[in-house]
DNA sequence: TGGCATACTAGAACACGTTCCTGTTTCTGG
DNA sequence: CCAGAAACAGGAACGTGTTCTAGTATGCCA
């Protein structure tokens, strides 16, 4: 009858050890996902490769879909991170959000099978996963917004189309998910998309 | 050594007692669907109620993604025929695009399990159920240019501009199902982007 | 330092999608 | 009507995500 409270481990009380297992576990799921795509992350094989047993596994990230959209978050911002360097080249707000949006994609489909995964366990989070899929959104939301703005003010629905462009750009990297389009059309797509809802 | 052929039934050739089979496979899908959502949809369950063997059951649709986005062809079918009996009322494009997805939003949102288990499997859609996914996209698709161009001539951009809401649309059922927004909230955000991107 | 809660390991156990096997029924061509 | 093929029933078996159990290690507080 004891007391188990089943606290997760949170960013803030971590040890040292811990931060470095929540990194080995996420060096061996992108290892995995960029090399067999969703199925290839198995739960027990990410395990082993971090060198934790699985319980501890799930002690850190409570499900397979938790662990995948934890690592496409920490991938945003590391894509984010880049990007906001320096100011999106472009004349017009189309311009500079075509930049950004170009640059995502590409970073994206170098590595096809890694974003396979990531955006499939994104479409596959339920309520549970609330925290961690509004972190990855920020992260695009953030690199719209600001490309789109140059450094100009901002305009009325600068944060709405932001949120447009980025369902479409889930949207078209689903379509390619599901077959329904090339790997070629998706930035096409998105590019289209753009210039149709960004009319400054 | 037989040579089994593995035929899939396809819906030309097929006798009486198979459509009878695959309709009380869809009912007993919807069913449980309606009453609990993706996860309540157990392919022993469904092949029990529709008095099917499991072996049976997945001959006619080939895994869970296929008979649940087989089902929402079927009622998106429905729905479509319904709402294409009479023109959508309003002035401009974005009125009558925003008719036809209101009521579509509406009636998706009346059975909340239901639609979580299709828009899931919408989702979870690989390039295997492509077939089946182009027919449920391509009945919204109608239905929205049919809305756009309310008798009238068709312009430039309408199926480009009614694929962009399509996305849009999904998205925001999707952010619902993960718990981002509000059901209320679905509609509204729709609405917005209709609006933002049908300025005629 | 000792005691105790918490975290971790190792691995069994469970659930459900999917596959496979064996025997039976139904359909179809001759 | 008959023979073979295809479809079906019933159910065992398998894979992988997830949970649970028992024992061990680690950090914290008096």
């Amino acid at each position: 009858m004891t007391s188990t409270a089943a606290t997760a481990i949170t960013a803030e009380t971590e040890t040292a050890a811990q931060r470095a297992r929540r990194e080995r576990i996420l060096a061996a799921t992108l290892a995995l996902a960029a090399r067999g795509g969703y199925e290839a992350v198995q739960m027990r094989e990410v395990a082993e490769r971090s060198e934790v047993a699985l319980g501890t596994l799930y002690r850190y990230f409570p499900s397979k879909v938790h662990l995948l959209v934890s690592a496409m978050a920490s991938e945003v911002e590391r894509l984010s991170a880049r990007l906001q360097k320096r100011q999106a080249p472009g004349e017009t707000r189309a311009e500079r959000a075509a930049f950004v949006l170009e640059r995502s994609t590409r970073s994206l489909q170098r590595e096809p099978l890694l974003t396979e995964a990531m955006i499939r366990a994104m479409m596959a989070a339920d309520a549970t996963v609330a925290t961690e899929v509004a972190s990855v959104r920020e992260g695009m939301a953030d690199l719209i917004v600001q490309a789109m703005r140059g450094g100009g003010p901002e305009q009325e629905h600068d944060v709405d189309l932001a949120a447009i462009l980025q369902d479409v750009w889930f949207a078209r990297q689903i379509a390619w998910l599901g077959g329904r389009i090339e790997a070629a059309d998706v930035w096409r797509d998105i590019h289209l998309a753009i210039t149709l809802v960004l009319r400054d």
